[in-house]
DNA sequence: TATTATTTTTAGACTTGACTAAAAATTTAT
DNA sequence: ATAAATTTTTAGTCAAGTCTAAAAATAATA
């Protein structure tokens, strides 16, 4: 149906889509995808072809229900073997982007189905990001950055934005998990530094970190 | 490291080596991959530049002792992926196979040693065929076509020759899996037919089933 | 508004892996 | 041993996906 390139494309769009609802620009989608501009042009005609964006020269692209749907079951799968390395392989949830990669272009309906069943039909990957459905739906959850919070206030921790292995790996050194409670303290106002209790412990983090967190509010 | 369909070549050349110790033919892996004898020459010459093979003009290939590794490699992925169809997702073993092509490309050490321990170590795959383990090596079993028992003798089914979905679904239907002990009542010498006690069940099966299926003697 | 600057597209080239058709080497048969 | 048949290789072509460099369109600025 869709080769390992398009379907990269599609889930490229896909995650820009998240953010605006304008046209995806040319450019947008090359820096994500670590290619040239000229190489999406390329690609972006053959998808319209196909039937999966909507493209008019210069104007940038954006996904039919099709494309959606195409990109939204490639981010499942992606997920769901997160999910599966995690749980059943003992990865870290920062080794498991590489290979999760590879795993989501794995084309069987059979293999995802069993394997959803074998995790329990999880809502959530490792980083706290939602598996969409069988249709391509995920119910968004009501998730705050962490720098959003004022003083006093609490919540539990459910999400990152920034899942590269540095950032999560740091985390892992603070003892900052998902599903630990964490309050505001304090916050500096010169360098928007927290002062926040997690699980008892005191921790000084920095804007940055509290930028790339996310909390349910309690 | 090396491409999918390199990988592909590798292990069509491994397979075929099972059966020979002469150099392996152009049009021998070409029937192998359904390709063309010249698509196999283009390969087998990038091949042989990787030092995976060592090719003669008009002689045919054999593996250097690095490709018999990385083809050893690719079918212990492979079989290690059956195996955790069968046992964690309830898949059929006539269903395993289209999957496991796919999975076998995965590139990431750790996911197969985890796998291998999620498994609990596994020495053969749901056709019976032995495992390699992490240096390539395989222990060979002792096994014989059923065809090739005599009357009254009895063995343990061990294994298929033929895994096409079509001959495991025929098992299945007559009732034949992996474990079952099968005793020879007869032998028909005007047609090769056996008739078989399969776990106090009488059955008839023509040469061709005999001669794909692998027996333990007991 | 005219002129820069930026973004996007086009044109042409390259790599991988495959194909067809024809030439060369090897094997089989007379 | 020579001719015929088969196998293998070469030569040239093609599609997918990428790239560079240049042209065209759009956006920003004086």
């Amino acid at each position: 149906m869709f080769t390992l390139s398009e379907e990269n494309y599609l889930k490229a769009i896909y995650h820009l889509e998240l953010d605006t609802d304008k046209g995806i620009s040319t450019n947008a989608i090359a820096e994500k995808l670590a290619t040239k501009a000229s190489s999406v042009t390329d690609m972006i005609k053959k998808l319209s072809e196909k039937k999966v964006v909507i493209y008019k020269k210069y104007k940038g692209v954006n996904l039919t229900e099709l494309g959606k749907k195409t990109a939204a079951n490639v981010v499942r799968k992606h997920r769901l073997w997160e999910v599966f390395l995690v749980e059943k392989l003992n990865f870290s949830w920062d080794e498991v982007h590489d290979v999760a990669e590879q795993l989501e272009h794995i084309k069987s309906p059979k293999l995802i189905n069993q394997l959803d069943a074998l995790l329990g039909f999880p809502t959530h990957d490792p980083h706290g990001d939602p598996i969409p459905d069988k249709d391509g739906n995920l119910k968004p959850i009501e998730k705050s950055l962490l720098s959003t919070l004022a003083k006093k206030e609490s919540g539990i921790c459910v999400g990152v934005d920034d899942s590269s292995s540095e950032f999560l790996q740091f985390l892992d050194k603070k003892g900052i998990t998902l599903g630990k409670k964490i309050t505001i303290l304090d916050k500096e106002d010169f360098d928007d530094s927290l002062s926040i209790l997690i699980e008892d412990k005191k921790l000084s983090i920095s804007n940055k970190i509290a930028n790339n967190l996310y909390i349910r509010k309690a």
